[in-house]
RNA sequence: GACCAGUUAGCUCAGUUGGCAGAGCAUCUCCCUUUUAAGGAGAGGGUCCUGGGUUCGAGCCCCAGACUGGUCACCA
């Protein structure tokens, strides 16, 4: 691997360190009793505090320096006065281990009395100080002045490759994912407050059910059998609720095999809950309230920027049928109407439509196409056809539709709810269903049947509302997010590039040199047959590597072995 | 999968008709005891994403590829 020269010269400080008896990486603990917020809210002049973190500033001013170090919840300033430090004749703790063998990312604990500056800066006055752990490897700090940011650390791909430097180095991201588990917190303190109960479900699944979805699939060894990642957990909690539990959810990794895109992470995170006696109307009012909750605990409030939108998750929410909002958007009203009549309708439309599309799946392109869009505040859509829906009851009064909402914010969705379907029979009819639709070539129905999960039903299932929210993508909203990476830690990300030692031309040259020890140029660059950029490129790399060097005599150009 | 844009020093970015590779910050040396993007003087640092082509000569032009971002397609 080769090192910069920044990184070469944290090594040799490494060096340095160890031969005055500096361990850089001691094995003891630190007693920290303060952090950087702590010392700024409770400051009092003269206090002595110890803190630790990361140097992320260093400014010498010759006998006395400032810095910044940063803790978990902030930065505070150091001041380093050489002849508080070292208050005898050994002047070498400030001038040597400070002035030349700190870096900064380097870690250090504090020891010293609280002060404020002539301009009025918070400060810790440093009496001792020690080397917690060094950084080989130069962090990309950026510099603030008046509120602008200079030398901001934005490449997308070394933020997301390397998001150990992105937190530590931009406050702005670590502050997503506090939300973020602000969030999570909020949810379950929520449905803990309910009374409902936290699961957890296989995700090794050996039939990948609840969704329509490719799966990854993987293999177990002992039992020589196939198992897939989950792409929901639906059907697990449904036999939970079979099994006598009144409410049950779980956060819930989903693993989809499918296209990444901005809004799409390969592993991604929903929220599942299913609570018995309860229906699809119950679910709304209780799904409103939860976000009104949740957005308040993350955000201190109940509305939420999202791109040019401001949104407010306070309830109650619009409620509408798919029926009236493609009445509303187009003019064309799907009731009582036969799959040809919607057809035509949607080509009349524009829409591209093909003759494997059932009628369910024809209404959802329109409903995509020309409503979604359409709902910037958070917008119940309910009663959804039939056939999209083959695990949720039969509308109470319209058999071709289901007792099912989803909830759009900003035209996309957050979440999907059901009364479920809890008759068994009707369900095996729908899993049927879907597998003829699979057959025709509709690549979004379930391939598979999952017959114990009917043994479950058949063993009778009370009637229950269940609900699915996208974790990722409620976040998104209420962080003004327009990635999904920015809201996951680790986004999948291609492999990165392995680095070579010698590239292959410089071998070819090497190898053609190494006989002769010196040769004429342009004999050596036709015995290594390599293409003039291949060639330039080839010697100039060894002349670098320090292998080669070209001399230039009277009778021409030669290059010989160093 | 299609199209568009990008890839140059540790970071953020310039780079002229194709003619020795540039800046700021960071790094190194020196000065500086309440500064704050501290300041002053000096120095070092490059696989210009990879491979091929055109050319006397390519960071720049042409072809192919890699990776990233964006838009679209796909996606319960």
């Amino acid at each position: 691997m080769q090192l910069s020269e920044q990184e070469l010269v944290r090594r040799e400080k490494l060096g340095k360190l160890r031969a005055l008896g500096i361990n850089p990486y001691p094995a003891d603990l630190f007693p920290v009793d303060h952090t950087s917020k702590q010392i700024k809210s409770d400051f009092e002049d003269g206090k002595q505090v110890i803190i630790a973190g990361r140097l992320m500033a260093i400014n010498i001013q010759g006998k006395a320096s400032f810095a910044q170090l940063q803790d978990s919840e902030g930065r505070i300033q150091l001041y380093f006065n050489r002849d508080e430090i070292c208050t005898g004749e050994d002047k070498s703790k400030y001038n040597d281990v400070f002035k030349k063998l700190l870096d900064l990312g380097d870690f250090i604990g504090i020891e010293g009395t609280l002060f404020t500056t002539q301009v009025g800066e918070k400060t810790v006055m440093v009496k001792n100080f020690k080397m917690l752990s060094k950084a080989l490897k130069p962090l990309p700090i950026p510099k603030q002045k008046d509120g602008k940011t200079y030398d901001a650390f934005t490449d997308p791909e070394q933020r997301y490759r390397q998001r150990y430097a992105d937190l530590a180095v931009n406050p702005h991201v670590k502050e997503v994912f506090v939300k973020r588990t602000k969030l999570f917190n909020a949810m379950r303190q929520f449905f803990n407050d309910a009374g409902y109960f936290e699961v957890e479900t296989p995700i090794l699944q050996p039939i990948p059910g609840g969704a329509a979805a490719r799966p990854f699939t993987t293999h177990h060894n002992s039992l020589d059998i196939p198992l897939y990642m989950r792409i929901a957990n639906e059907l697990y909690l449904k036999r939970l609720i079979v099994g006598g539990f009144d409410g049950v959810y779980e956060f819930s990794k989903n693993f989809r095999n499918e296209g990444m895109d901005r809004t799409h992470n390969p592993e991604f995170t929903a929220m599942e809950i299913y609570v018995s006696y309860k229906d699809y109307n119950w679910m709304m009012d209780f799904c409103e309230q939860l976000l009104e909750h949740c957005a308040n605990a993350v955000n201190g409030t109940s509305e939420a920027t999202f791109g040019e939108h401001k949104i407010n998750f306070k309830a109650p929410y619009k409620r509408i049928t798919m029926r009236d909002s493609i009445l509303e958007f187009t003019g064309f009203d799907i009731y009582n109407k036969s799959e040809d009549e919607i057809r035509t309708a949607a080509k009349g439309m524009h829409i591209e439509v093909d003759e494997t599309m059932g009628k369910g799946k024809l209404i959802d392109e329109i409903f995509g196409e020309k409503c979604e869009g359409n709902y910037i505040q958070p917008t119940f859509i309910t009663d959804y056809p039939k056939e999209m829906s083959p695990l949720c009851k039969e509308h109470r009064e319209n058999p071709e539709l289901t007792e099912r909402f989803e909830l759009m914010v900003c035209g996309k969705e957050i979440a999907n709810a059901y009364s479920e379907l809890n008759d068994p029979i009707d369900q095996r009819e729908r899993f049927e269903h879907q597998l003829k639709l699979a057959k025709k070539g509709d690549d979004e129905a379930t391939e598979f049947i999952d017959e114990d999960f009917l043994r479950a039903l058949e063993y009778g299932m009370p009637p229950t509302s269940g609900m699915g929210i996208g974790m990722d993508r409620l976040i998104m909203f209420l962080t003004n997010n327009q990635s999904i990476q920015e809201v996951l830690f680790f986004p999948q990300m291609r492999p990165e590039r392995k680095q070579v030692d010698l590239s292959d031309n410089e071998k070819a040259i090497f190898e053609a040199l190494k006989a002769e020890k010196r040769m004429d140029l342009n004999i050596l660059k036709s015995k290594s047959g390599l293409s003039n950029k291949g060639w330039d490129k080839g010697l100039k790399g060894l002349g670098k590597h320090g292998l080669t060097k070209v001399e230039k005599t009277d009778d021409g150009l030669f290059v010989e072995l160093v």
